[in-house]
DNA sequence: ATGTCTTTGTGAACGCGTGCACAAAGATGG
DNA sequence: CCATCTTTGTGCACGCGTTCACAAAGACAT
């Protein structure tokens, strides 16, 4: 039987064993003591806690420069995810084949999102039509939202909204990238709580919650 | 003068008030009690605190459909990023423009960057080829990397990553899914601590840093 | 000039996630 | 069957960000 230590596994991570061992408890306790974990049947556990197991279909709005470039990509399906149908507001577009599955006109949305069963939609048209859009898709029954467009959506309760922003992505690293030119001359005596870099690229990124790096106050 | 109390700021942000008195403090104390926040000024001094007012000049590297669809992007341009220029390892595409910025090949990358002072570099690589894409911009100097492709990159101390990994994203919103669909039945007895859902997608999103919302232990 | 009213700036308390440290559990060998 | 060794699971303490609450500051009216 192959296993795993928590030793292992948080070097790997790039994170610390205990804390691994407390996030691992919340599953149950699936470890052996002075063995470590086995690992099919941790994998299956933590694939099963975080909804891997099933498949999810998701619809996507805004077939422009982004919306293909998402359809065409090959990692969702990877990750249990089923590209269900694509949906955009051009009659143009209506009926042509991108990345082998036919564009539908925005007239058939509810339609769509309630004959496939979607839960999961993401946004990608321009940052103008985006609530709009949002309305109709949590109207017809979308729970959770990924949203491309630089905008901030309103959404009722019980509604999973997360943004993706390119644009503040950049603005982070020019942030840091302005206090390393900064430091050169005036060593960490800034106004600014220290923002610590990161030596390798871990974790994080998944988070989206509270942001613990920088202060989350601007708005869009 | 047009002012703003940072309480009318707080609740079109969604955040609360004293936080971002706060947050505000430590740019200084710009300010003026009874009255308000100068938003001319403070728009001013936050800008340059985040390192707005100058202009990043960026080189995005694999011009697939990804990094083309970035290229294409508009959004770049009005928060003060410019493409600098654009690489790839395909040399049939060596010379063509997209949108309107030739396509230069991989050999020169370490040229480009030197030339054009180039220090936040875009990989949208496949994730075969991110690390040694990686590696040879910080050979060149580029000190900041948004990583596109679904790896985690090791970097030198000082060299700041944000990886955007569009698949965990998706995760994310199917996890919380599959607790709504669960929560039905099982009123909020799950295992794991409460992931309260947000009504409104206000702020988050910027953070990538030890995430608040989902344990940050999976490796990619 | 003085009083009132609004809003800032911040000290102090709270809550939460992280990391330390260790007892308990179980495997393994004698 | 007992001793030893490894690794888990977790109580506890620490640190940090968030929030409360209020004194100080300043505008504005009288
Ligand atoms: N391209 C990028 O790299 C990038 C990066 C960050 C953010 N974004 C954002 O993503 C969004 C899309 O970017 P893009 O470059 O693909 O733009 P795009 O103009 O190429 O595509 C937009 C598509 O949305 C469709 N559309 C417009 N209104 C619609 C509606 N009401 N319903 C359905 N479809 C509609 C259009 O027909 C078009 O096909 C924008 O909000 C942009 O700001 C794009
Ligand atoms: N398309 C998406 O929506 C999407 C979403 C999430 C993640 N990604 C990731 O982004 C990356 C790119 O995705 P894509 O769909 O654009 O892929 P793609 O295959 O369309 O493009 C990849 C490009 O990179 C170039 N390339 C390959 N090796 C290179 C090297 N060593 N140096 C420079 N260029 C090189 C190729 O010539 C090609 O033009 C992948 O890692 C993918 O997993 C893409």
């Amino acid at each position: 039987m192959p296993t795993v230590s928590s030793e292992e596994l948080a070097a790997a991570a790039g994170v610390n064993s205990a804390k691994l061992r407390k996030d691992f408890s919340y599953l149950g306790s699936y470890g052996t003591r002075g063995v470590g974990y086995d690992v099919e049947y941790l994998v299956y556990q933590i694939s099963r806690e975080l909804g891997l197991t099933q498949d999810w279909p998701v619809v996507i709005v805004g077939i422009g420069n982004l919306g293909a470039a998402l359809a065409n990509y090959g990692g969702f399906a990877s990750r249990g995810f089923r590209v269900a149908a694509l949906i955009d507001a051009d009659p143009a577009m209506a009926g042509k084949p991108v990345a082998g599955i036919p564009v539908q006109h925005t007239d058939d949305l509810e339609k769509i999102i309630k004959d496939n069963g979607v839960s999961i939609g993401v946004i990608a048209t321009p940052a103008g039509a985006a609530q709009q859009v949002c309305d109709r898709l949590v109207g017809a029954g979308v729970t959770s939202i990924l949203n491309f467009a630089p905008t901030v959506l309103s959404v009722p309760d019980g509604v999973d909204v997360r943004k993706v922003d390119l644009s503040i992505e950049l603005q982070i690293l020019a942030f840091h990238e302005q206090r390393k030119a900064g430091e050169e001359t005036a060593a960490g005596d800034g106004a600014l709580p220290a923002a610590a870099p990161r030596g390798v690229a871990a974790d994080d990124s998944a988070d989206q919650g509270p942001d613990g790096d920088v202060p989350a106050v601007m708005p869009a």
